[in-house]
DNA sequence: ACGTCTTTTTACGTTAAAGTCAACAGAGAG
DNA sequence: CTCTCTGTTGACTTTAACGTAAAAAGACGT
């Protein structure tokens, strides 16, 4: 198996953040690489990390909110007490993110009245447009 | 029909936020109460708005792209340029919710995953829990 | 070996979104 | 009228998540 490593500036492009972003989060634990000397290597997965932590981020979650449910992805742990924290943990993140998916299934509602609205508008005043901006291919879902 | 109003201190604690934020998002131009001498009187509008708001920050936008999504709501402009402007604005946004929706999935699944790990583990050590936490109810969804 | 480019470390600066604190105004209860 | 609540304004502080700059150490092509 030959493991591939990353230098820090391929992932900042792949991912399109700065080095001051990844040494960031390595200082806040979030990563870990190893070192070649003093320079950083990126194993795929610390890739696959950073893809989970730009995922949370995304989704608006904070660092240290990201860290724990990484965290979570480790192992389960031996010990009842712990396991059954664990389970609260992932119900209350479960809740959180569906309340989101229905925070997103309304504000796209929203946004295809504004959408239509806007369309209405647009035949009242000017007909159609040249290019195909009026008839917009709606984004395939999930 | 009764215009009835809302103080601030209803609203801090309808939405369990602080006189502070509610200030600041007024001081940001994205809430404008009435003013009986000095103090703020909020309309249900205004407390639609706040809505709006809040939502906007569950889904992790930053003020001024919520003030953004809710200026479009306002209503179509008569111009052209500003119409197709603001669909384009709508094309973007929605290409955002959408991608949010699929990390959100991603999640959810991966909760799955966790959990499913973590009751394996626990039938293994420790036989099953006295209250119903090993066979959690699930949220209905949308 | 040399100059150039990348990377690292350290340190200070910045921005958004509030939190905290102080001083004061108005309104109603007793 | 005085006390107490609620609200207001203004100033200062805080926190997260980086940005920016400076100096030095490696790495690389020729």
């Amino acid at each position: 198996m030959q493991q591939r490593f990353y230098t820090i500036t391929q992932l900042t492009q792949e991912f399109a953040i700065t080095t001051r972003t990844l040494r960031f989060y390595e200082a806040q634990g979030l990563l870990a690489p190893q070192r070649r000397g003093r320079q950083r290597l990126y194993s795929p997965a610390d890739r696959t990390r950073l893809k989970l932590i730009l995922r949370g981020k995304r989704l608006g979650f904070s660092l240290s909110e990201i860290s724990e449910m990484i965290g979570m992805y480790g192992k389960a742990p031996g010990e009842a007490g712990q396991l059954r924290l664990l389970m609260e943990k992932i119900t209350a993140r479960r809740a959180e993110l569906l309340e989101k998916r229905r925070d997103i299934g309304l504000t796209l509602k929203e946004l295809d009245e504004v959408e239509a609205g806007a369309r209405a508008r647009m035949a009242e005043i000017g007909g159609v447009f040249e290019d195909g901006a009026a008839s917009i291919v709606r984004e395939e879902e999930a």
